[in-house]
DNA sequence: ATTGGCACTCTACCGGTGAGAGTGCTAATT
DNA sequence: AATTAGCACTCTCACCGGTAGAGTGCCAAT
């Protein structure tokens, strides 16, 4: 267990390596910070926290740099979150309500916003319900045989897929077929529209088995595009100035690999989640470069009804408090937008 | 002028630096390659290229590197274009015919498919027309006075926003519009649009305002979406082992700042263009780390018709005459896909 | 329990040195 | 006149040892 002096030096230590990035020595605590102890004092501390694994030395005769351990215990137990500056609320706010325009400049908007509030990468889901629902369908002609089917779904969501057709088919038919079919599927989940087209003529079904398909995709979120920026602010940390991790860290998360590399959805938790280092065994296998950064996941929308998933990854080094405020307050912005914009 | 002989040099020397990425010494040049001269020869040859500005010196003793004219020279007059090998051109034959969804998924695999083919970064934007037209509009009711407007122009392409209306509309009412103004608008520009909207409706106006924007938009290629891909390669390279260097890129490409710094569409000439370094007064202002890199620009589609632009960006040390190949043959591929589903 | 003091350790930096690589020049050769 | 062998010269790079400085660990005094 830590006495109130160990959890306090604990804190100002932390706090003051996310400063500096450089390892805390006994005297910069207790010169700083006017704690009314020696340097000596403080030093035999340090080490009772090092011997239960809160923090380490990278060598004999250098100060203490925080563990996993010691970020988790501050995040859980030490750290009191901040409220967000005024300013910078506004700033986001300002920024949110300049553009409005399609959904995937939105969630560009979003991860740019984020980045940018908590100088670290960030990753920005699109949002929708658990399952989807069909809202509209459209045919366009494009060939004899071959159609555009824009399908609007839920959420403002707008997929698009080429439909090749048994026979020819021009406008005029497509036309009717596709308001046969909104008629019919309006309102529709995947599952009660596979039971509802049973018996319909070849050709309706082969755009309903397009549809269908869409759907599962959508419902499944495999096909959940995910949003990164700002990964330029992770590596211009001194953390990643040897190239070698820059690289690694760049092969990881490269062109929409973040999803596959690290699974969102399936780390959100209620409110925010702050996932440490190696801290969870779904990160352990990912490489040296993913060991030495946090995550901080947060959810913004309607559970089940329409969430999407924001987080920000930076090194272990990291301002906790800021970042967790900043990542609740934007899903709270996000939030009330989707609100806003509800079916 | 250069003799034979000289060329014959220039080009074994950046055929052997593009490999090894060290300064060639005159010796390895006369050992690899069977010439019959012996390297006091090719030393004094490589003098007088230096002088003349093909080659430069690092530092006194150490071997030839080519300057940005010597690239040049190469690839305008030494280098012969590959054919690119069957399987390479199977490979991409075959990645591409693998999916085929929507426009997006199209994107970010052509760029996938070329970053992996050439190991550089790669670029690509969307096939459009100089003008392009409208094809299709639908309404869709989200709240009393908002609507989802879904725009579809030539090309497949699918612009959506939202539009907020004077007065509460449902779906009935939108539908009507919306059948309205496809019977007008269909297959014109934003230019006859804005001669032929005069005198509409109040609420028209508002949407037609919203599509004439949204196509005006998309014809200055402004909204022109890059899709980015393989930026790790060209950071593996030894030119950028330097941490700072690989910043510096990362800041100037980061998130669709591509299209700002490398205007594209406006270098791209016929066939495949090839910049080097500091060759084009546009890139040289963009900083030391752009100016170690080359582009290769090619174009597909039919131009003026339904054009993209297809780009590699490397360092300098480049394999020009694969780089050239795969462009244009990607660019041949992917012209033959756009006329495919051409309206 | 706290603290001042001191020995010890490890790093980062500096200057020097020697090997190696590669050139430039010159004088000899074809 | 072009080519070549030979040699002196230059520059880099890796290695070494020595030192200053930062910071700890421990001990004895308070």
């Amino acid at each position: 267990m830590l006495t109130a002096r160990q959890a306090r030096i604990l804190e100002l230590l932390i706090k003051e390596y996310v400063e500096s990035a450089e390892p805390v020595a006994s005297k910069s605590i207790g010169h700083k910070y006017t704690l009314n102890i020696s340097s000596a004092t403080i030093r035999s501390e340090m080490a009772d926290l090092e011997e239960q694994g809160y923090l380490t030395h990278p060598h004999t005769s250098s100060g203490r740099v925080p563990t996993d351990m010691g970020y988790r215990f501050y995040v859980e137990s030490l750290m009191r979150e901040e409220r967000l500056p005024w300013e910078v609320q506004q700033t986001i706010r300002h920024q949110f309500h300049q553009v409005e325009r399609g959904q995937e400049a939105w969630m560009h908007l979003a991860a740019s916003v984020l980045a940018q509030a908590v100088e670290n990468a960030a990753v920005v889901t699109a949002p929708h319900a658990d399952v989807c629902r069909i809202k509209h369908l459209e045919l366009v002609s494009l060939h004899e045989r071959t159609a555009l089917l824009v399908l609007v779904l839920d959420e403002s969501r707008v997929e698009q897929q080429l439909v090749e057709l048994d026979e020819p088919c021009d406008q005029t038919e497509l036309t009717e077929i596709a308001a046969r079919l909104n008629r019919m599927l309006a309102g529709l989940t995947a599952i009660e529209l596979a039971a509802k087209v049973r018996g319909l003529p070849p050709l309706e079904r082969i755009v309903t088995d397009v549809v269908e398909e869409i759907v599962r995709g959508v419902d499944e979120g495999g096909s959940d595009e995910a949003y990164l920026d700002g990964l330029r602010h992770v590596l211009s940390q001194p953390e990643f100035s040897d190239s070698q991790r820059t690289l690694e860290l760049l092969e990881l998360l490269d062109e929409g690999n973040f999803i596959r590399t690290i699974p969102l959805r399936a780390l959100a938790g209620d409110g925010v989640t702050v996932i440490i280092g190696a801290d969870n065994p779904r990160l352990a296998g990912a490489g040296q470069a993913l060991r030495e950064c946090s995550v901080v996941i947060g959810t913004y929308g309607e559970p089940g009804v329409a969430s999407g998933t924001l987080a920000v990854l930076g090194p272990m080094r990291m301002r906790y408090s800021r970042t967790i405020s900043t990542v609740r307050y934007l899903a709270d912005v996000m939030s009330e937008l989707v609100s806003k914009h509800q079916d």
